[in-house]
RNA sequence: GCCGGGGUGGUGAAAUCGGUAUACACAGGGGACUUAAAAUCCCCCGGGAGCAGUCCCAUGCGGGUUCGAGUCCCGCCCCCGGCACCA
């Protein structure tokens, strides 16, 4: 006996009741057994996210919907879907909160993990809770000082002085990947260069496979191109400048018999009429002349002081000093001049170049400025050796010229044959150089894992044993960071003062922790082994459910934990620890939620808080609102009242099958409509298969108007299957109607997406637009597939249509089959006799 | 500057192997039911002309190709995102 009361949608009470089901029946979450026997495993993943004090924000739960989304939708076309979900909660960002909170993060943290854990089952995600993961948890980040010392033990871990980027606020040095446009990522202050010691990845030897497997993975192309640029490759050579003797110059530590330059144009080479050194390249002091040493150090001291978006952005005209030094040009052998600039990048190729003013623009621009030589040795159809140069000449295609016996040939023979016969006198090597730099992780700061290496003054540095790991966080009250460049950790004496694991004698322990984006470049190998406590990561889970089959997330990380991620499975792979090179077979981009055309934040107050929405209309309603604003992949614009529209749908879906008066008729469909189901089952599934959300809703809203059309009374056949194409989007409804349909158990559990009858979803009759000289002039109905005569006869019996040939000489007529005819006609030659 | 993505009603957006532009939804207006409210249902809703049938104009701007262009080509403008002296 139904009660009033029960027939009523009640998002509350049904979505709280489900998700109390699912978590009581297991309906998400995996038993070991059931990881290790999963027929059509299927793992979906979507970024975990950090437990900020604020709480979920709507950018979340959009792409955790949409993600869940593509879950549901899977499993319910028969896959067994693994949908994991942790937190990634170590790092500066919690840590600054932190301070700012005066809480320590060991305090801070659990509250809002809980927090974060309430709103995502309130979203109602198919989450498994039994797999979860949380980077600060001793039993996670154990495995993250694991990992590292793998790479340490396979000489991928090394630890250098190095130029790295310093935050002077956040008081820690920086991944380039963390750099933005020579400021901090996180608060904008622009980053300094400092020389330390630190433990870097060597990523730079994966460069190519990195870049090249991107052309084989199904990701978002927007990621992959951004991955192409920030590793991108450049081919050239390698050259070497003999430095010339100077008779009065002292011998302190000799002078460098080469500096070796980067270029890929050693075709140019004839051109090169002066050498530019980085301000901090280790050979300035031994080219510089006494006479110009004052000048020189002056400029050196200049450009340190500089930050680097001072260096690269206000500088726009090029600055630089004459060293007094000179080295041969080896093509020339005749002597060129060094100098010094900072317009040359230490960071990249050697961080010295060969200046070839007539053919590089910022050489052409800098040797404009110094009045040097500027020479011509490419010549363009037109021009010859003494063309005059108004800007440089950068295009490879021409003829060389003033470029002794090379003269006549193009660049890219020149290209060859100089490298070759250089090479043959040693002086020059073909080279691959990679923009991408190797990867700093060591970070001087306290919220990280300690990086596992006591450092002993006999046996260097020492891998921490397996059985000592994890080598705990300690407790430390007053953890904030300081200047002097070493972590607060530092300050722990009986911390790291521990006997070598080697030798037994006093060593001291790494004190640095380790980047952020190392323990969240690996978390989706841990998801399906947490049951594991001896061992990172399980081989035979590991080969059942890797790869993962869809990533979804940010682009923002495009080029930091997508790459870092796809390194470290590439590192293990060649380790022999996973089968694997690429971490996600399929990653998809998913856009981002403005709000009045602008991005959300606090300082434009235009945030939208969810729980308050999600208690007011529900999850479903929530969801179901998200993923209508826009397509996934592109975000869309939120706007307060558009949620009614979702809203609305679910209540007529709700009383289409718990009728307020009576109950749901069974029957056969109306002919019509089910025809309409058909085309609607196609199309949702189609659309919901390519992440195109809003028009699959679109799709399941026109068809519930029609089966409501005029107050009609639906019968199950009819929306019984829009209950379950909606289950994806709005879960907990699904499940209720569900079992008010008579079903027994979830929805979710059997393959039950509903299947799309090709004849069924044929229409008899189609609307055919009938235009005349290409302006549409009527319509006429005809049966499907209906041939160019019959349509032609119809069309000429439409009034409005014969009314415009009237008097007019048909030329030709164009019939695309059920779609459309047109008449091209042009005015009749009137004939007088 | 370079590389992506995009400019369509009052608003979010549909339609991209060239084929009835504005689906779906919000906002707005009118109506039915109701004591009332909620919910539900019906109608109107790009601009202009006309009583109407209907006609003209409109997808950032200017050209072009085509029987036919939001969609393709050429040249611009604007917005968003990324990269930025990379030798």
């Amino acid at each position: 006996m139904s009660t009033r009361s029960d027939r009523t949608y009640d998002p509350a009470a049904i979505e709280r009741e489900w998700q109390a089901t699912w978590d009581r029946e297991g309906t998400n979450s995996f038993t070991l057994d059931e990881l290790r026997t999963a027929r059509r495993p299927f793992y979906n993943l979507m970024m975990f996210p950090y437990p900020s004090a604020e709480g979920l924000h709507v950018g979340n739960i959009y792409a955790f919907t949409g993600a869940d989304v593509h879950g549901r939708f899977q499993r319910m076309r028969g896959h067994d879907v693994f949908e994991p979900i942790g937190f990634d909660a170590f790092g500066i960002h919690s840590e600054n909160f932190a301070l700012k909170a005066g809480v320590h993060p060991m305090d801070l943290i659990p509250g809002n993990v809980a927090n974060f854990t309430r709103q995502l089952r309130r979203m109602g995600g198919m989450f498994d809770w039994d797999h979860t993961v949380d980077t600060t948890a001793p039993d996670y980040y154990r495995w993250t000082q694991w990992l590292f010392l793998q790479f340490f033990k396979h000489g991928l871990a090394e630890q250098k002085e190095a130029p790295v980027n310093w935050c002077p606020s956040d008081m820690t040095v920086l991944a380039n990947e963390q750099v933005v446009v020579g400021a901090c990522e996180r608060c904008g202050t622009p980053v300094e260069q400092r020389f330390i010691r630190q433990w870097f990845l060597r990523i730079t030897e994966y460069a190519g496979r990195l870049l090249d497997n991107l052309s084989a993975i199904d990701w978002s192309d927007t990621t992959r191109k951004a991955q192409r640029a920030w590793i991108r490759r450049s081919r050239g050579a390698e050259i070497l400048f003999p430095v010339m003797e100077e008779a009065d110059k002292e011998a302190d530590g000799g002078n460098p018999a080469a500096i070796p330059v980067f270029t890929t144009r050693p075709d140019t080479i004839f051109g090169a009429t002066y050498m530019v050194l980085a301000p901090e390249h280790p050979l300035v002091d031994a080219v510089t002349s006494d006479t110009a040493r004052d000048e020189v150090d002056a400029y050196r001291a200049r450009t340190r002081a500089m930050d680097l978006v001072a260096r690269q952005k206000i500088e726009k005209h090029k600055t630089g000093v004459f060293t007094g030094g000179y080295c041969i040009n080896p093509a020339t052998r005749r002597p060129i001049p060094v100098w010094i600039a900072d317009y040359v990048l230490m960071g990249y190729g050697t961080g010295a170049i060969m200046a070839v003013p007539g053919h590089d623009e910022r050489d052409f621009d800098f040797a404009n400025a110094y009045g040097l030589p500027i020479v011509r040795v490419v010549a363009d159809e037109g021009e010859d050796a003494g063309t005059p140069l108004a800007i440089a000449y950068e295009y490879p295609q021409g003829t060389l010229v003033n470029s002794g016996r090379y003269d006549g040939l193009s660049p890219e023979e020149a290209h060859h044959a100089i490298v070759d016969h250089l090479g043959a006198e040693g002086l020059a090597e073909s080279q691959v150089t990679y923009r991408l730099h190797d990867w700093c992780i060591s970070r001087q700061r306290y919220w990280g894992p300690p990086i596992p290496i006591i450092h002993c003054e006999d046996c260097g540095p020492v891998a921490v044993p397996d059985e000592d790991l994890p080598v705990v966080l300690p407790r430390v009250e007053d953890f904030r960071p300081d200047e002097s460049g070493v972590s607060p950790l530092a300050r722990v004496r009986d911390w790291y003062e521990v006997p070598c694991p080697s030798c037994g004698r006093d060593a001291t322990r790494e004190t640095d922790v380790s980047d952020t984006f190392l323990d969240s470049a690996w978390y989706f190998l841990r998801y399906p082994c947490t049951d594991f406590d001896d061992r990172p990561f399980d081989a035979e889970i590991t080969r059942r459910w890797l790869p993962v089959d869809t990533y979804i997330g940010g682009n923002e990380h495009a080029v930091l934990h997508l790459l870092y991620a796809r390194f470290v499975a590439m590192a293990l792979h060649d380790m022999g620890r996973v089968d694997f090179e690429e971490p996600f077979t399929q990653f998809r981009a998913h856009g981002l939620i403005i709000r009045g055309g602008a991005k959300m934040s606090k300082s434009k107050g235009n945030v939208i808080i969810p729980d308050p929405i999600i208690e007011r209309y529900g999850a479903d309603t929530f969801r179901l609102y998200l993923m209508f604003l826009g397509p996934f992949m592109a975000g869309g614009d939120y706007q307060d009242k558009g949620i009614a529209g979702p809203h609305g749908f679910l209540h007529r879906l709700w009383e289409s099958v718990v009728p307020r008066n009576g109950e749901l008729a069974d029957g056969p469909p109306d002919p019509e409509l089910e025809t309409q189901l058909h085309r609607t089952i196609q199309r949702v599934t189609d659309q919901v298969a390519a992440l195109r959300y809003n028009t699959a809703i679109a799709a399941m809203m026109e068809y519930l108007n029609a089966v409501r059309a005029g107050g009609r009374t639906p019968v199950r056949a009819e929306v019984e299957p829009l209950v379950r194409l909606v289950a994806p989007f709005a879960p907990h409804i699904a499940e209720e109607l569900w079992r008010r349909l008579g079903n027994r158990g979830s929805i979710f559990d059997g393959a039950n997406w509903p299947e799309f009858d090709a004849a069924k979803a044929a229409e008899r009759q189609v609307r055919v637009a009938v235009q005349v000289n290409g302006k549409v002039r009527g319509t006429v109905s005809a049966p499907k597939g209906a041939d160019r005569e019959a349509v032609v006869a119809a069309a000429r019996a439409e009034p409005n249509v014969a009314r415009h040939l009237a008097g007019m000489a048909v030329r030709k007529v164009i019939h695309v089959p059920d779609r459309l005819l047109n008449f091209v006609v042009a005015r009749e030659v009137v004939r007088t006799k």
